[in-house]
DNA sequence: ATAATTCTGTAGCGAACGCTCCAATTCAAC
DNA sequence: GTTGAATTGGAGCGTTCGCTACAGAATTAT
């Protein structure tokens, strides 16, 4: 029984999200926020809250859409191992072609310390990616395809600091051959290598 | 054959950097600055020039005064392989003792994507400290504390990687049994381990 | 002493910041 | 059609931003 929204939530808070990503928290201001989404401040106020809650808003949103997501498809359509290569080298790819960088490790530098409730976003965020390498981890070792003498929790913590200091050096330091040289060196910890993943398995 | 300054350029170098370091370059405002360093706006001005330019003096400064003499310390005091450990081993206790961070991932976030000739420090300053790694490498692989079947190239691109990454966990998810399973796992990859360094040697 | 030159603090510039008030507008419910 | 609740854009609040003009203080060369 009243005047509806003339915007879509989520397409604004794509927008939004994008504009956070690109140049973090401080530097992104409501005016910009409000012109990206095609709204007014008035608006942006209305239905999303202040700046800070809008920024939740949006990481939450990017960690939903960006590594929630890679974490599900991977998990669930490749092997262990393949899902724990695979995503290291999607990082590689992603950070190479896009200068946005990581908003994980962008917020985990500029706000989380200085901000304990988002602080507690990003440790949650960060402790469901060591998850996931530790699971691939214990998967692959069950299968066959990963050393069963590697610890999983060291190597899921290695893999979590790797995948985050890719993000560093992409935004510092994009080489590609830098990047794929840590992303290869670092999944040497597995142990003894399978044959890389291909469309198509010869039986 | 004018007015001396009242202030020591250097001590005042120190807390202008300090500022920088905890809050990074947005965040920190000029009036901010001068009250760290015990000036005035218009002093600062005059004995910095701008904002920006205070900035890549305290980065410059605080590359120097860290990494640097960090490198220098360690390369010719202990042998190559105990080198990369003590110093992996060190940036994990300074991570943890305070909440400062690392100003050059910091600045690598924040800074270097929005200015190119700031990002050329970066990137200067991250070559360093993977030819660091890389010397060491080498240098263990002759010495044979360091397996000569690993590549010092992708191992100090690993090892850099794994620093930078560190600093972004210490300051997002800061545990420290997860920053020393990432790093005694990044280190072995070095292969079969030595004792580990102590301060007497037992003949 | 005098002059020349540099440093220092105060005050203030225009602009941008986060945020809010308000009148006008729009649409569902009746 | 009328009513009522919610959205919208514009104007503007007070504050802070980077930066500078200016006048007085301090020191060396002459």
């Amino acid at each position: 029984m009243a005047r509806p929204r003339a915007f879509d939530q989520s397409t604004a808070l794509d927008a939004a999200t994008q504009r956070f990503w690109a140049a973090g928290y401080a530097a992104t201001s409501v005016r910009d926020l409000g012109g990206a989404m095609g709204l007014s401040q008035a608006s942006v106020y209305n239905a999303f809250g202040d700046k800070r809650a809008l920024f939740t808003q949006c990481l939450d949103h990017y960690l939903d859409a960006t590594m929630r997501a890679r974490i599900a498809r991977l998990e669930q359509s490749l092997p262990p191992r393949q899902a724990i290569e695979t995503f290291l080298h999607e990082i590689v790819e992603r950070s190479l072609e896009s200068r946005l960088g990581c908003m994980l490790a962008n917020t985990a530098l500029e706000v989380a310390p200085h901000d304990t409730e988002i602080a507690a976003i990003i440790a949650e965020r960060m402790s469901e990616l060591e998850s996931f390498f530790r699971r691939c981890t214990e998967a692959g070792q069950r299968a066959g395809t990963i050393a069963a003498s590697v610890d999983p929790i060291a190597t899921a913590q290695l893999l979590l600091t790797t995948v985050m200091g890719l993000r560093v050096l992409a935004r510092g330091y994009p080489q590609r051959d830098l990047l794929e040289g840590a992303a290869r060196q670092a999944l040497s910890v597995l142990g003894s290598p399978t044959t890389h993943p291909t469309e198509r398995n010869t039986p």
